[in-house]
RNA sequence: GCCCGGGUGGUGAAAUUGGUAGACACGACAGACUUAAAAUCUGUUGACCAUUUGGUCGUGCCGGUUCAAGUCCGGCCCCGGGCACCA
């Protein structure tokens, strides 16, 4: 064998034996227990990030593991492929989004296989082929059909300078990123999927998951927000209609002082309507944009209508307010306000002079005059309701409602449902046709797929499908009729390609359920915290979804188990623009100019300005941060890229790139060569005799066998990599103490270096399969069994035990591994430094944690 | 603003069920080898005191429960993720 460890040409030979030889095609086999193991599929931006690496070499440990466990392990992976980057990337370079993302999927293949992961690339698949798409808008017509998708009117970001529709992400400080036009909320009709008809289901399925984050689950949870509130009427002064409301906190029912309604809603365009000043509040509420936090945090506004509502219960009269807080998106788009118990009622009503009615019994020493009191309590001021408790109150309101027959008891969800139409070119076409007479049908099956043209010039402002008759016009039974030239979001496509890998290249049906029978669902699912609720959800819903419509995927979930990775981190730094807007300067070209004692970064420039430094951030483009990992490939290796990416930080947490971390873990697999170098040149090795072991034979087999133990615990339970890396740098750290020359050493160091070998794999499986096959095996060490824990290895003659008193350590004993409370008690006493702390002193209390430690309380 | 995480040496981190805080690694320092350097190997490395065997303090901050708290409880501070059109 070689004498140095050389990962670019064992890499480069191994990818090539395992491409050769199809090792990692997944064959459905009913005999076979399944593994599917799934990866989040990227987005073909351009090249692999380091979050990439990080997400796709867990996933691919796990996969190895579980074969090396002899599972059937499928891990396909794919692209991801519609999107705004590749709009934006075709504008700026002149290309057009479809060549862009065909160039960057070829280059990224080349870059995953790089990096040794075992994909079945038979079963590849990108989102952006019609042979992929089609099955979507085919999905979407049955859902139409269903009644499932809808068309309502909703609001977008609108440049009015631009005429276009703006993401959330392309709005920067509430103004276009282009034209820095401020922008406005815009009201247009939309697709719509009924997410909020499963949402009980979604709720209740969570329970089901029980191998997820618990912190996903809760996030979810309160995403779907369940609520029991009371839906109700005030009645109008002088007219007919009635103002429908929705609260949770019907308790404080006889406290209310004022409604408030949204400013789209049809009461405030009424009022306006000879109201000029009215209308033009109404007219500022459309300013900024659609984003929640943004809606959250903005200052609160209302103006009166002059219409005058009558509450239900006393027949009082309350002020119509129309307030920019109230979303005409979220329940009936008027609330009920409650000023003395509700702080953001309570701070309007401050600010426009509005009366604080308290309903609620608060304490003695509560000052009501200077903020809301918001805990639930004894209702006061309420007339026949008084006295009662939150619980009792809402149901005697709700009751006393109902008879009157001016309100019911309702659930209400805060999820909404789910806008799927953008008004972007690089997505899937929404498969509808619009009639001459308005009237909206879903395209035949038999004029499916739609086609994205893909040759197209980007002005930079609309999507080349729109106002294009060549795409839009078409003839429609006999008549002119027009294609929807919206698309859909993208998070559409990454709903279901899980379970289009099972039978990606059937062009007879979106779903084959004898394939989908087998490999579903998903056993572990691996990708960024980022999409904890979103796509995750999505996903969910589109698995319920595929069950109802079409019957071809099994169960209720389509991922078991799922391990979210925390994001891979780096320096971050800022300057401001000429303008005095923030910019982001490129990491890699900033230099650091000084330190500060603790090592923080005080001073930085970049190109002779200084950067203000932002701290560690999630690589991205946006922040101009990406350590790319290409580099440190060419440089080190896949297997020390990897190694260094599982051994940083555990799974879920930030992990924070370092360049001498990852010479450490090259350091560690030539220590690894070295040592199968050393004990193979010595030609053969004796078999093992576990009977006639010294002491530091024994010592060795232990940790050994220890570590093998806790490796796989680590793996298959904890996906703890990290300690699992620790605890083989520690046994080898034990077998290189041992020399080299006597028989039965080189027996106990070659079982040692057969388990380092093995656990290795599923990390630096070139470095693993090499050494395998140097060690005189025939098989591969990818289908070698996982190595075994020899019981009677572990057995231990004496333990350490721990000695405190009162709490603090002051010595530690040698006593007999099978040794009782007393014994280990007596034993402690005897400690000359335990009986120092002990003398003069009363002992009160002894404790024994069996194995482990003694505490004496003594004083 | 709302929901979910996190905060431990100079650094990344470990401590799995309340039981020895800092495993493993990086960095630093010292030594061996070498003409020298690199590589490699060995040792030291939380702070402070005592220099020997030991002691005091120490896991973002304040308080609590317990024989025992990084871990549990209450209150706060800071950082990160998500917030429905980035993916």
């Amino acid at each position: 064998m070689q004498e140095q460890y050389n990962p670019s040409e064992i890499e480069s030979q191994v990818q090539a034996y395992w491409s050769e030889n199809q090792v990692f095609k997944a064959v459905t086999d009913a005999n076979r227990e399944k593994f599917y193991c799934l990866s989040m599929f990227p987005y073909p931006s351009g090249r692999l990030h380091m979050g990439h690496v990080r997400n796709y070499t867990i996933g691919d440990v796990i996969s190895r593991y579980q074969r090396m466990q002899g599972k059937n392990v499928m891990q396909p992976m794919g692209w991801d492929a519609f999107g705004l980057p590749a709009e934006n990337a075709a504008i700026k370079n002149n290309t057009a989004p479809g060549k862009w993302t065909d160039e960057n999927i070829a280059y990224m293949k080349g870059q995953l296989n790089s990096l040794g992961f075992g994909y079945d690339w038979d079963r590849e698949l990108a989102t952006c082929k019609p042979e992929y798409y089609r099955w979507e808008q085919w999905f979407f017509t049955k859902l139409v059909e269903k009644g499932l998708a809808y068309k309502k009117v909703s609001a977008v970001n609108w440049c009015p300078n631009d005429q276009t529709v703006l993401a959330n992400e392309q709005v920067i400080d509430n103004c276009c990123w282009r034209c820095d036009t401020p922008i406005e909320r815009k009201e247009i009709p939309q697709w719509f999927i009924r997410i909020t008809d499963y949402a009980e289901e979604l709720l209740n399925d969570l329970d089901q998951l029980t191998e997820w984050p618990e912190q996903v689950v809760a996030m979810q949870r309160n995403w779907i927000g369940k609520s029991q509130g009371v839906e109700m009427h005030f009645g109008i002064k002088g007219r007919e209609d009635t103002l429908e409301i929705y609260t949770t906190r019907p308790d404080t029912l006889m406290g209310v002082s004022y409604v408030a309604v949204a400013a789209g809603h049809p009461l405030a365009a009424e009022a306006a309507a000879n109201n000029p000043a009215l209308a033009s509040f109404i007219e500022e509420c459309k300013k900024g944009g659609t984003a929640e936090a943004d809606l959250a945090t903005m200052e609160k506004k209302g103006m009166a209508t002059g219409l005058t509502a009558i509450h239900p219960v006393s027949g009082k009269e309350v002020p119509i307010w129309v307030a920019n807080f109230v979303l005409m998106d979220y329940g009936t788009g008027a609330v009920m306000a409650v000023p003395a118990h509700d702080q953001r009622d309570f701070e309007f009503a401050q600010k426009y002079g509005l009366d604080i009615n308290q309903v609620i019994e608060a304490p003695a020493d509560f000052d009501l005059s200077a903020e809301a009191f918001t805990e639930k309590g004894k209702l006061i001021n309420s007339g026949e309701f008084d006295g009662l408790d939150f619980e009792a109150a809402f149901d005697a309101i709700a009751k006393w409602l109902e008879n009157a027959g001016k309100g019911k008891v309702k659930t209400n969800y805060r999820l909404r449902d789910w806008g799927v139409s953008r008004q972007r070119y690089w997505g899937t076409p929404v498969p509808m046709i619009n009639l001459a007479n308005g009237e909206q049908v879903p395209t035949p099956e038999d004029m499916l797929p739609i086609i994205l043209p893909t040759d197209v010039v980007m002005d930079g402002v609309n999507s080349p499908i729109k106002n294009n008759p060549e795409f839009e016009n078409i003839e429609f039974n006999g008549e002119q009729a027009f294609r929807e030239t919206d698309t859909f979001d993208t998070f559409m496509e990454s709903s279901w390609y899980y379970a289009r890998y099972c039978s990606p290249q059937d062009d007879t049906q979106m779903v084959n359920p004898e394939e989908a029978n087998y490999w579903l669902p998903v056993d572990q699912y691996v990708g960024g915290i980022e999409h904890a609720i979103l796509h995750l959800l999505y996903a969910r819903f589109f698995h319920k979804l595929l069950r109802d419509v079409t019957g071809a995927v099994p169960g209720d979930e389509p991922f078991k188990s799922l391990l979210c990775q925390g994001m891979v981190l780096a320096d971050a730094f800022s300057y401001l623009n000429e303008k005095g807007g923030k910019e982001w300067a490129p990491s890699s070209e900033v230099e650091i100019v000084e330190r500060d004692n603790k090592g923080r970064i005080v001073k930085a420039t970049w190109k002779g300005r200084e950067v203000k430094h932002e701290g560690m951030i999630k690589m991205s483009k946006s922040k101009n941060n990406g350590v790319d990992p290409q580099e440190a490939i060419d440089i080190y290796g896949a297997d020390v890229v990897r190694l260094y990416t599982m051994f940083a930080a555990p799974p879920e947490q930030s992990l924070e790139w370092s360049t001498s971390g990852v010479q450490g873990a090259q350091k560690f697999l030539q220590r690894v060569w070295r040592l199968a170098n050393e004990l193979l040149s010595g030609g053969d090795v004796d078999a093992l005799n576990k009977d006639a072991l010294n002491d530091e034979q024994k010592a060795v087999r232990l940790k050994t066998h220890e570590t093998i133990k806790k490796v796989s615990d680590d793996i298959s339970r904890r996906h703890a990599y990290n300690t699992s890396v620790a605890a083989i740098m520690e046994l080898m750290n034990t077998v290189q103490k041992l020399e080299k020359d006597d028989a039965q050493n080189r027996a106990v160091i070659k079982e040692a270096l057969v388990a380092i070998v093995k656990m290795l794999a599923p990390i630096t499986p070139h470095l693993s399969h090499v050494l395998w096959q140097e060690m005189g095996n025939d098989d591969l060490v990818l289908d070698a069994p996982w190595p075994e824990v020899d019981e009677s290895a572990l057995v231990r003659d004496s333990i350490t035990i721990v000695v405190q008193v009162n709490g603090k350590v002051r010595g530690k004993v040698e006593v007999a591994a099978d040794i009782d409370k007393d014994a280990a008690i007596a034993a402690a006493k005897e400690d000359a430094n335990v009986q120092k702390f002990l003398e003069g002193n009363t002992i009160r209390k002894e404790i024994y944690v069996p194995g482990k430690l003694v505490n004496i309380v003594a004083n």
